[in-house]
DNA sequence: ATTCTGTATTATGAATTCATTATTATGCAT
DNA sequence: ATGCATAATAATGAATTCATAATACAGAAT
């Protein structure tokens, strides 16, 4: 018994739920393409699982709205329309809005000074002009804002918006000027977060978003019709 | 084809959709009583099903949070605590705030009329101190705003939001000033949504919202430790 | 050639079966 | 009796099987 003592018990996560983080990633990655029938058994295949578990995975990935499922037809992979932005956008603002809010409330000095070094790591991201790496950085402020709300709840359905419209964020590169307003807004969050004026976080945080928004929503527009709407693999 | 054109198609809804349908009614109703095991199999043999449906169907709960599941040992209806209400009710609160604002925008004079009817029906069983049918009648105005805000991924997240809390919800007794407020808050309500003054009522509706949780909060905090935390059926 | 119809194939829905992990029961030692 | 170890039982996880609905295909009729 002295040897195993730091062993952790060996976690098994059931089949089902790795399967449907497995498969999450996959069709927010882009990995199964939007509007694209989903065929059981190739999946089931490729992964190499039964049928069972998969299907209970489907079910889920359906209740959170990346699926829709045909009754005897199987699934499909939810499309990104303009309107689904338009649905989603103000419900992540009102939610950022209120993880603001919260935050402030709750939120640790150690916290503040971790957001504060994600900041200036997405500064040079931003200076050198590398997309990817900034919005990476980008999406870890937000994440440690929601944490900071301290509201389970509140952060897996942020999350579960998030992932509908993830792909449609990433593809819709920024002119240099929206880029710089987003960069200037993240400064007024973090004076606003030291501050603990959760009210004005709040407003901020939506404007952000907003602004966001509009940028995906051009972007989108213009990109309609190509492909069926669908959004693919960059 | 003349005849039929007007027939609609049979939509036969899948054995599990019938089955998260029933099982969400069963747990919020509290013929599940919280923090109960439940049973896979007796389950099965009451409705008449086989395993199969009924494990997509838990899963599925589980995923909207009024189950969890824990690993080779079953599912658990969850038992709503405090915590619960400190966590859900402000999410609520966001979100109806958010309906309020898309309703002033989106509603019509024949869903106006429609709430103003319901608000008088309301205002009678408060007077005749209803308490059931004036719950019931609340509810309804409340959907009907959630709905004219047009969103339904809104909607369908604030229906979830309230399943999770419906029992605690009705259970709390309102005492006779709390509920003379809750109807003159109402009215304030109905008047913001005349003059489509969407930020106003959002405010307002936050507000009768945290009323109301500071209510069942009392309630709840009464009752904690009776029956571990459990809320059985009236 | 095109459309319609009936058949074959495939995919999905649901029940059953098998395997593995918990839980309970039993027996033994103290 | 009480505590522990082991065996028996039951419950869950996952694969398989069976049934049914959808699709693809082929041939017939126009």
């Amino acid at each position: 018994m002295t040897a195993l003592n730091h062993v952790t018990s060996i976690k098994r996560p059931s089949l089902h739920e790795e399967l449907t983080e497995r498969l999450r990633n996959m069709i927010v990655e882009g990995a199964l393409t939007a509007g694209e029938k989903v065929p059981e058994k190739a999946l089931c295949e490729k992964l190499g699982v039964s049928r069972t578990p998969m299907r209970e995975a489907l079910k889920v990935l359906a209740a959170e709205n990346l699926l829709t499922l045909e009754p005897n037809r199987g699934a499909r992979v939810r499309a990104i329309t303009i309107e689904d932005l338009e649905e989603v956008f103000p419900l992540m603002g009102a939610l950022e809005a209120l993880a603001g809010e919260l935050a402030c409330k709750n939120i640790t000095k150690a916290k503040l000074t971790e957001i504060k070094k994600s900041h200036k790591q997405m500064l040079r991201h931003f200076h050198a002009e590398d997309l990817p790496e900034y919005f990476r950085e980008n999406q870890r402020i937000h994440e440690i804002i929601i944490k900071a709300a301290a509201n389970p709840t509140l952060s897996s359905m942020y999350q579960s918006l998030a992932a509908r419209v993830r792909r449609a964020r990433y593809l819709a590169n920024m002119s240099a000027e929206r880029w710089q307003q987003a960069v200037d807004e993240h400064e007024e969050i973090i004076k606003a977060l030291e501050q603990k004026d959760g009210e004005l976080l709040g407003s901020i945080l939506k404007r952000h978003l907003e602004n966001k928004f509009e940028t995906v929503r051009q972007w989108l527009q213009q990109h309609v019709g190509e492909d069926s709407n669908k959004i693919s693999e960059s």
